[in-house]
DNA sequence: TAATGCAGTTAGAATCATTCTAATTCTAAA
DNA sequence: TTTAGAATTAGAATGATTCTAACTGCATTA
């Protein structure tokens, strides 16, 4: 009997299309899609319970737990990134393009800045020699213009 | 009947010694002593239960909630700084001269780095009009000389 | 000195975010 | 059509942090 022939996983066709970012792919079911889409819909850096909420709206029986594993996919696939700020809930965000975080301590509000010159942390901050950098996670912390003006 | 004068309790006298530290200011208790000891003695940015390990070999009755207690007293009054950088535990840092973390993604390490040359991230960020900057936080992710070399 | 008030402390309960588990369903290949 | 593997689900379990209510001890006031 001849062994049998493996499988490719990656053919793309019907539900399984797959997106290649940065090396690393995911099949994007269509809670996946979803969970995305909400994402990149959004500029308010929301939470997972608050994602389920906006998902919810689509596909009423989606749970919590497929919600948080689907984030688990896109971010480990790097078609989203993970954001923390503050103890508690962690936020995501859809914004690829290169950029920091804005938190302001009276309001609560996440802003994306985007970059207005070219940033080398190692230009900065001296690190051991043989470091590899392989992303940085930027915070401003401080108070929005609305909350400002008050 | 006259009406009580006010107590005044900033008076330093006894225990009640103080820090004034950023314009606020912390009660140093033994407790919140010995958790800032632990801390400055430390440069591997312990999590809280880190923390109360190392503080029970002075003070083996302290409990988890007055770590928590203590620690958030100190990060108020600007003596520690709390620090984010995955999911799960916080970590705390004791370093207040200005520098970022370096987080090891391989085996979990957390570095201080210290600045080699001025940073200023209004330069380098496009923030709306109005925004004031309190304090930033960069966490640098990548992999560390040792983990680098295996 | 005794009474009082308040901050600090405590153990344990409660809460909240996240992860795990086991059963089920779906998809695509054989 | 069968099968294997991945995705999905509800609910349980875990883990981190916060809350609660009682207690302690210092410092002020009577």
């Amino acid at each position: 009997m001849p062994p049998p022939t493996p499988r490719n996983p990656a053919k793309p066709s019907g539900l399984d299309c797959r997106l290649a970012v940065l090396g690393s792919d995911v099949r994007l079911t269509p809670h996946r899609r979803e969970v995305f889409d909400v994402l990149a819909g959004s500029t308010d850096h929301p939470t997972a319970y608050e994602i389920l909420d906006r998902v919810k709206s689509r596909s009423p029986h989606i749970s919590l737990a497929t919600v948080y594993n689907c984030l688990d996919h896109l971010t480990s696939a790097g078609l989203i990134k993970l954001v923390h700020l503050e103890r508690g809930q962690s936020r995501y965000c859809a914004n690829l393009h290169e950029h920091v975080h804005f938190h302001c301590e009276k309001c609560g509000k996440v802003i994306d800045a985007h970059p207005a010159a070219d940033f080398d942390p190692g230009k900065f901050w001296n690190l051991p020699a043989g470091t590899k950098i392989a992303r940085t996670d930027l915070a401003i912390h401080g108070t929005c213009s609305a909350c400002a003006a008050k």
